[in-house]
DNA sequence: CCCATACCGTTGAGAAAGTCAATGATGTAC
DNA sequence: GTACATCATTGACTTTCTCAACGGTATGGG
């Protein structure tokens, strides 16, 4: 259902974590060379037998990959309000009601200050939020949602709720959690 | 120690995964809206006090997050070999010994086949793999690495072991081992 | 055998995202 | 008041992403 356009094939569980403990410093050279014609009827297509390779171990694939697929699974079921992720983040400070500056937004998201300075012009052109110089420090600006900022926000919140929740859905609402902590632990 | 160019302060645990059940369905209303005068020494500048944020439950921000410092450290520790993970990926799968063709690769990886292209180019030029056509089928070419290609793959791997180490330092063996296993049931 | 169709790697173009340096306005410390 | 730091902004540049086209190759049906 949905939109669907992603590369990834079936679901396949995938068993992982077993063998290989936490190091194979020799790299394995390869064994038979070919290995093309020994078993005949067998299909040997599958991108699955690359998740023994060392690269399926590196926190950097896995955390790429599941937010590739994510973020474009995401941004698919934003369209129709004209939004990404990396907007909502932004509109979602915004609406956080904690007065956020630029910077701060920036420093948060892990975003250079210049990339918050076009998603506020985006968001501030359609009416989203306001830019309001702080008066204690009238360099930097308080980015606040208006009315219809915090509706476009709870309206984009609900999809991205759905989206979450098919990207997670091999995930049960323990394994979510823990997730969620997981990453929030290397995160910052 | 090392670089460390990123922008992240210090490194605060952040203790999550507390109270705020799964969902709050009403956006939550800016309640004493400034908040700012309240107590006077009292430091109100950290970021810290935007993961009560919405955006901050999001798995897109989390994944995005985490995925942005580890590769951005990644990165910086590959300067020496004058590699990136990007290309590390590549050339991790050429010395699998699985014989991937570059269609395969770009699917493992969620990378357009025009990208592997151009990664392949530039691991060619420098002797780290070669391209043989399929003698099943002329139209893929297999990608595998030389012995400078293992080499090099070898050294790089343990520098991201490294790397990978540094990123997952406030987690425990255990629960890495966690974190890779939630993220390869929804990286595919 | 010939043909239509699909697939693989490649090229090219353009959008989106990331990186970095410089500048004007403002704040802070001396 | 002067020197220095900070914030938002602009601009240039690189990297990454996305998409469409094209030649060479495979596959299946007539």
């Amino acid at each position: 259902m949905s939109t669907s356009t992603d590369k990834v094939p079936h679901g396949s569980a995938a068993t992982a974590s077993a063998a290989a403990a936490t190091s194979a410093p020799t790299v394995s050279t390869p064994e038979s060379a070919s290995g093309a014609g020994d078993i005949p009827g067998e299909a040997t297509d599958g991108i699955d037998r690359f998740l023994s390779s060392n690269v399926a171990e590196q926190i950097h694939f896995l955390t790429s990959r599941a937010r590739g697929r994510g973020i474009s699974h995401a941004n698919h079921q934003l369209e129709g309000l004209d939004l990404k992720v990396r907007q909502f983040s932004v509109l979602s400070l915004a609406a956080s009601g904690q007065n956020p500056s630029q910077r701060e937004m920036g420093e948060f998201l892990a975003l250079d200050p210049s990339q918050i300075v076009a998603l506020v012009d985006n968001l501030e052109q359609r009416g989203a939020v306001l830019r309001e110089t702080d008066p204690r420090d009238r360099r930097s600006k308080i980015i606040v949602a208006t009315e219809a900022g915090r509706d476009l926000h709870a309206r984009a919140l609900r999809i991205l709720e759905d989206s979450e929740d098919y990207t997670l859905s091999t995930l049960s609402p323990r394994e979510r959690k823990q997730l969620r902590s997981l990453l929030l632990k290397i995160a910052f």
